[in-house]
DNA sequence: TGAGCTGAAATTGCATGCACATTTCGATTT
DNA sequence: AAATCGAAATGTGCATGCAATTTCAGCTCA
């Protein structure tokens, strides 16, 4: 059983939200060190867990275990199952383990699609309401990646693209679209993972951006929407290859 | 202080989980009983009472009355607590109590536009999925309500469009967006309650209704999404009287 | 052989208790 | 009288413990 090292979390530095039976109470509480709660800590890294992959849909989270591998009592982890829970990311039943969600086909379908809607509403939107400034930090991000293409960096490009998005989220200036859509990206993320993998990906993928962003800089709304729309799409058949391969739920702990 | 009464919840039959020290083990858990975990319970009772507006925003929810109110611990609580958080009903920070979400006004706004963009996009899905059944089902309902704009029954109509909407979400085919677009009308509820009282809001619904219903039956998909946006917009611009004239935070317990 | 039963082990649901944080309110000072 | 300080009161964060449910290995019997 390796146990959790919360300070590998985000960068910050970990300290225990209760001082207690500790010498050094004057350390100032969680001024400095932005971490929140033990809850917060452990949803981070519970999501960020099963959204990079490193646990797989269909595999158990049983209460005792997570709180030995974190060091705490199974409240606070009873807490962050409910949390994950509501967020989609687990699945559970009364008097059940937790389960890390195992999409069905269908429905993983019907979240690619409303991701594409998602994501064209927010570039049509973006086209539309985007600043000058935005506009024009979107466009130089995006000629600045042609190097990852040229260069092949898979790892740098997919933080790139991630950014990208990001942008365009925010663009649509309509906080709760950028929730529901950032929400719906990170339960596909563990689905969408391995996709600049395949060959020629990350040429298509920069095209692809290339229109949404050449339609967002002359505010031609209804393309940015139909550039988007049709990127996701893409990105969704990549994926697709991928998600049929897993074998959901082989791996039961 | 009041205490709760589990059993008036959706009128289903209530009993506790935890059959502790009672002599009747042999009936089916919950197979008849549909009510589930404590818990459960407590996250629909609660947001029932900040959706219909028995709690208003800026309220205060500490955990040790509500535990009293339901007569559990505190345990229960918390995690009802944080699921309510999750589903953006309360706000929650750490070491205060939590608190009936008061939403900024811009944020309402940015929740009526996405309500907006979703039910265009649920209206251009149903105009091109629905099946015939699902079609005449929504055109016969529809024009059964007539009745009830011609008796000006508020109540009633209220219902109606409730279901007219949902027929929408599920005519979509998408069970993401239908989620997506549920769960945001549910955290506007608060704001939209009273816009059927607003003289001639009743027939001016129905109209709406109306065109949107027609545009789903000829199969004209950008008509209806067209239709569904200015619906919803509507209602926006009805329910924003009341919006700003609640004097946010002004109840506090 | 295998389907059903049984009881112990594993695991979840909730109550209780204590440490720490925040808020409240009165005493003291200016 | 207003402002400030500090201690009690109120409330949250988490640990621990017990009852109830689920799971599963071993057993029974058709």
């Amino acid at each position: 059983m390796v146990k959790f090292d919360f300070a590998r979390l985000s960068g910050h530095v970990y300290a225990k939200t209760t001082m207690q039976n500790h010498p050094l109470k004057q350390i100032r509480r969680r001024e400095i060190i932005r971490a929140g709660t033990t809850v917060e800590q452990m949803v981070r890294a519970i999501a960020d867990m099963i959204v990079t992959g490193q646990m797989l849909p269909g595999e158990k989270l049983d209460e005792v275990s997570l709180a030995a591998r974190f060091e705490v009592s199974r409240t606070p982890v009873r807490e962050a199952l409910r949390e994950l829970g509501a967020m989609g990311l687990i699945d559970r039943e009364p008097n059940r383990s937790a389960v890390v969600t195992n999409v069905t086909e269908t429905y993983l379908h019907s979240m690619f699609e409303a991701m594409a809607e998602l994501e064209a509403i927010c570039a049509r939107l973006s086209a539309e309401r985007m600043t000058v400034d935005e506009r024009r930090t979107l466009e130089l991000e995006h000629k600045a990646s042609m190097r990852l293409v040229h260069a092949g960096a898979q790892e740098e490009y997919a933080a790139h693209n991630t950014e990208f998005h990001t942008r365009l989220y925010r663009g649509a200036h309509n906080d709760h679209i950028s929730e529901m859509v950032t929400q719906t990206r990170a339960r596909l993320a563990p689905f969408r993972r391995a996709q600049f993998r395949l060959p020629g990906r990350l040429a298509k993928s920069y095209e692809e951006h290339g229109r949404i962003v050449s339609a967002i800089m002359r505010a031609d709304g209804a393309a940015a929407a139909q550039a988007a729309y049709s990127h996701v799409e893409m990105v969704s058949d990549a994926s697709a290859v991928f998600a049929t391969g897993m074998e959901p739920g082989a791996r039961n702990a």
